[in-house]
RNA sequence: GCCGGGGUGGCGGAAUGGUAGACGCUCAGCGCUUAAAACGCUGUGAGUAAGUAAUUGCUCGUGUGGGUUCGAGUCCCACCCCCGGCACCA
């Protein structure tokens, strides 16, 4: 009979959908297992799924789980309220209800199609009343806490659309319906204090081995922990005075640079604020924070390279030094960071450096890179006492042909320029005219730079038997001409001399010193901007940087802290399709949570629901709803019109799924305690930032008021790679290059269509689709197929070897999300099969492992050979690793690591034996040798090592 | 710039420190066929030597250069390139 999927899919859907397959039974005698996969939310036109990929997969896991025996919950939910949903009813002029109805409905015929099996039951959708009275009791409960707060925060608004947009990421871009500019504009806001979390969320993320690592750097990264110092300098010249009464605050990761602190820069904000609380500041001045702030406003923050600046005739006082120094108005010091304000190191800060260069202001070194010999014959001595010296590095270039003079140690293999130690009666540019003299003879030379450099080197002088600690400067010379003194015996026996081209410097040198020479040769501007060893620091002179931090921190009296680039969440959107914000504005008792037993607090209908040209949310202009009453006084009151945004309601759904008909509380908590957390969660990259981050942080909070049971919500997540076009491009109506899994299913099957979208490659990673590498799989279920005409009545060994190998390899790689591997493991078993001969029961065994990647053709197959019930609440089978060794194994035969023989060995055979049997096979390579070693990996290699 | 993940045939990709290239695609040859498709079988990293030939053997080969090891795609050091996150974040 013809493989027909047509037939075979369409019979089965019908069939599980009858028998209701896939209800959860829950079983709390049994193992759970609990998967999830991302809300589907709707956009432009039905529910974006793009390629079903992450759902096949979980599909394919939760299938297996179950036929492991273990209770397994695998609900499906829609995330519907949002911009696309609401975007969508706009432009088709429907009611977002119903377009998020139809959308469902469409997504839920697809699904089926490709046969999943969801448990139905358990759906979850945040537009339904009933979810979002919970989504608004979490609220006010945050509210309660104090953890929800107003306050005005810049929006992204469209000057032509006249609306607030949704989008955070829409910073100095375009409105995605008009593609005007966006602008920002001030907007009362509910925000949500998640900075309260930040420190948790980023401690806890090692307690999620599960996690892939890049989500877990980028939630890291989003968190953004500094620690540094707030660091108070006294000013001088406000409004005459020179008292330092008033002071300027900085925070700086650096406190150790603050000798080399030569200038302090405030950001236009911090500037204007001076100015309106009394600072009579230079009328350019303020006309330039003025500029800067519009500027800023139009390019945003990462449209403006330039740096520009003005003195502002202020000074302020270094305190660790007393030092007076300029206070500048600076365009690259942003208002909203830190403090507003900065001391600027020029000599150890890029962007202090670049600004300083541009209006002349000094720089000072004082931290310099350290380098400590841990290895090797010239390792540091532990507890004896460093010799300090001073040192030159000289860089010699030979204008006539651009070569660098380098020396080439014959003794150490050490490569790297002239250097030496500086005598006492010299300074340093003597000691390296002298020390180029001894060791390559050139006498004539010029002095083109003395950078000011230097680098510390800490080592054990052999010869001397003492530790040395070196601080060597680095000078530059040109040759003048190329005559030269011969070198007397001794030194020329100790190197050679080469001259190298810039280009080749690099990889040249050996010496650790000699990124630090290359990155001075290449860049005249080089400045060091990492840890070393303190310089020009007074008492802090030598002491490491990573230690004065803390200790120059006391100095002066500024105190250590923690900051984090993650900001308070702005929560509200002035939107008509979300869950409204359950709170009511009173007159005489402020914001008030609405009471839990009126809750939910329901959308009203309304004719028009797109955004006002207020800025408002359109509930706004609904005054029989806005008008209420206050439930602590009574008095009139006006309901919060702003509405949720559609993060909320994907917070918390995987704990609704646990109990989704609950009418008391958000999950019972007997329910919670047995399904949480959950499992596995799969789920694409770009919920990393956020999704990701305000789901925990929710958790976190639920679970200081004892709602939830869980540090964590999720414990091992799993991040699909996308599925990219046949061109390698992103997969977009606009190329013409989308693929329809649709099609796919009406001429492939969806079972080939399952299958070749787990082979095409590691599931996590982004892969190309290929329609020709399809037809490998088809190829493969087609002989599947055929096999169930062929099989008999006994199993050769080596198929009994084959299948339970495949049983291992098949269970242990859907368990790891290898499906590629599984895959190929069962064409493994079937290429073996077709040679041998295998039993219906094999047979039977095998299809149970296909069942979850195939599920149609492998319960046709079962029905048909006399299967008991579905195949997919049959056992998983269980692998005899007794049977997966067969009686003999081919033993590879190394001389020295080299392959030169493959020798059969029976099992029973003795180390001697397979010894003796593998000398003779590669007797040739032995003769006249003498065998040092013999290396033996049991039933698999032996390695003979000659001489 | 900082951080994270990678780099393996014509292609997608396999490989607990132990036969690199599994499995699949492609391509070539053969079989079946009136023919084609489909299907089946065989071969398919590069170079090289011997042989009429089937074949047999050797050398090289996992981004580059070093190192550790009996043995390195895998571990260590330096560098190059690609992808992702953050970024005038002080």
């Amino acid at each position: 009979m013809k493989y027909d999927h047509r037939r075979i899919e369409k019979k089965w859907q019908r069939e599980w959908d009858a028998q209701g397959l896939y209800r959860t039974r829950e079983d709390a005698s049994k193992k759970k297992c609990f998967v999830l996969d991302m809300f589907p939310y709707p956009s432009g036109d039905g529910l974006h799924v793009g390629h079903p990929k992450g759902y096949i997969a979980t599909d394919i896991y939760s299938r297996m789980k179950r036929m492991q025996g273990y209770t397994v919950l695998h609900p499906m939910g829609w995330d519907a309220f949002g911009l696309p949903a609401e975007n969508f009813a706009i432009k088709n002029k429907v009611h977002p209800r119903k377009a998020v109805e139809q959308n469902i409905a469409r997504f839920k015929e697809q699904l089926s199609k490709i046969g999943f099996n969801y448990d139905w039951g358990r759906e979850v959708n945040t537009t339904d009343p009933e979810y979002y009275r919970w989504t608004q009791w979490i609220f006010i409960k945050l509210f309660e806490k104090g953890l929800a707060y107003q306050s005005y925060e810049p929006i992204n608004w469209c000057p032509s659309c006249q609306t607030g947009l949704a989008n955070e990421d829409l910073d100095g871009g375009v409105c995605e319906r008009c593609g005007s500019i966006v602008e920002k504009r001030p907007m009362r806001q509910w925000v949500l204090r998640i900075t309260e979390y930040a420190d948790r969320l980023l401690a806890d993320l090692q307690d999620l081995p599960q996690w892939p690592e890049h989500i877990k750097e980028s939630q890291r990264n989003w968190i953004g922990r500094s620690e540094g110092a707030l660091i108070k300098f006294p000013l001088f010249g406000i409004s005459g005075q020179t008292d330092g009464k008033h002071a300027v605050e900085v925070f700086t990761t650096r406190p150790d640079t603050m000798f080399g602190a030569t200038f302090i820069a405030i950001s236009p904000e911090l500037a204007q604020k001076w100015i309106s609380i009394g600072w009579k500041a230079p009328s350019g001045v303020a006309t330039l924070a003025t500029q800067m702030i519009e500027e800023r406003k139009k390019a945003g923050v990462k449209g403006i390279t330039e740096k520009k600046g003005s003195d502002t005739g202020l000074f302020a006082e270094n305190p660790i030094n007393h030092e007076k120094i300029p206070v500048w108005l600076a365009n690259y010091v942003l208002g909203d960071i830190g403090t507003g304000a900065i001391m600027a190191v020029p000599a150890h800060d890029e962007r202090d450096f670049e600004f300083a260069k541009k209006y002349n202001l000094p720089m000072r070194r004082v931290v310099e890179p350290k380098f400590t010999a841990t290895s090797g014959d010239s390792m540091v001595k532990e507890g004896e006492d460093f010799v300090k010296r001073d040192a030159i590095c000289a860089v010699v270039r030979n204008p006539k042909d651009d070569t660098y003079l380098c020396v080439s140690w014959k003794q150490a293999s050490m490569k790297g320029l002239v250097t030496g130690g500086v005598e006492p009666e010299e300074d340093i540019v003597q000691a390296a005219r002298r020390e180029i003299l001894e060791e390559t003879g050139y006498k004539n030379l010029r002095l083109v730079r003395n950078t000011g450099f230097a680098l510390h080197s800490l080592f054990y002088h052999r010869l001397k038997k003492q530790n040395r600690w070196a601080r060597f400067q680095y000078l530059f010379f040109e040759l003048e001409d190329e005559s030269r003194n011969s070198i007397d015996e001794h030194e020329e026996a100790l190197h050679d001399i080469v001259w190298q081209p810039a280009s080749k410097l690099k990889d040249f040198f050996s010496v650790i010193e000699g990124t630090f020479s290359v990155h001075l040769i290449e860049n005249p501007d080089y400045i060091f901007t990492g840890d070393g060893v303190l310089h020009a620091s007074n008492e802090f002179d030598d002491m490491d940087s990573v230690v004065a931090r803390r200790k120059m921190t006391d100095a002066v009296g500024g105190t250590w802290t923690t900051t984090y680039r993650l900001k308070d969440w702005v929560f509200s959107r002035q939107r008509y399709w979300g869950e409204p914000i359950p709170i009511i504005h009173c007159e005489q008792c402020g914001p008030v949570a609405v009471p839990e037993k009126d809750l939910p607090v329901l959308l009203p209908d309304v004719e028009k629901y797109e955004p006002t040209g207020t800025g408002e949310s359109p509930l706004a202009g609904i005054t029989d709803w806005v008008n209420t009453t206050c439930p602590v006084c009574s008095g009139p009151g006006k309901r919060e019109t702003n509405t949720m945004p559609q993060w909320a309601g994907s917070c918390w759904y995987y704990l609704r799924y646990m109990d989704p008909q609950n009418s008391e509380s958000l999950v019972a908590s007997e329910r919670e305690k047995y399904w949480a957390p959950v499992d596995v969660y799969v789920g694409g990259a770009e919920h990393a930032t956020r999704h990701l981050i305000y789901a925990r942080f929710w958790h976190k909070f639920l679970l200081d008021h004892g709602f939830v049971s869980t540090a964590e919500p999720f414990s091992r997540l799993i991040s699909v790679g996308l599925i990219m076009a046949e061109d390698g491009r992103k997969m977009s109506k606009r190329y013409g290059n989308v693929i329809n899994p649709d099609d796919v299913v009406e001429t492939w099957g969806a079972d080939t269509l399952r299958l070749y979208e787990m082979f095409m490659g590691p599931f996590t990673d982004a892969i190309a689709w290929s329609t020709d590498n399809m037809i490998g799989v088809r190829r493969f279920l087609e002989r599947v197929w055929r096999l169930q005409d062929s099989v008999s009545d006994a199993t050769t060994p080596n198929a009994t070897a084959e299948l339970h190998r495949t049983i291992k390899k098949v269970g242990e790689d859907i368990e790891h999300f290898k499906f590629n591997t599984a895959i190929s493991q069962m064409m493994i078993f079937l290429n073996c099969v077709e040679k041998e001969s295998l039993s219906r029961e094999d047979y039977l065994t095998f299809i149970r492992l296909l069942a979850p990647f195939a599920p149609h053709v492998s319960e046709e197959i079962w029905s048909m050979h006399g299967g008991q019930g579905s195949i997919h609440i049959n056992p998983w089978p269980i692998a005899d690793e007794g049977k997966i060794v067969m009686g003999d194994v081919v033993v590879v035969v190394q001389i020295n690591g080299k392959i030169r023989a493959q020798i059969p060995v029976d099992l029973g055979m003795t180390d001697t034996e397979i010894i003796k049997k593998a000398r003779l096979a590669v007797e040739k390579w032995l003769e006249g040798k003498e065998v040092m070693r013999e290396v033996i990996v049991p039933k698999k290699l032996i390695n003979f090592v000659i001489r």
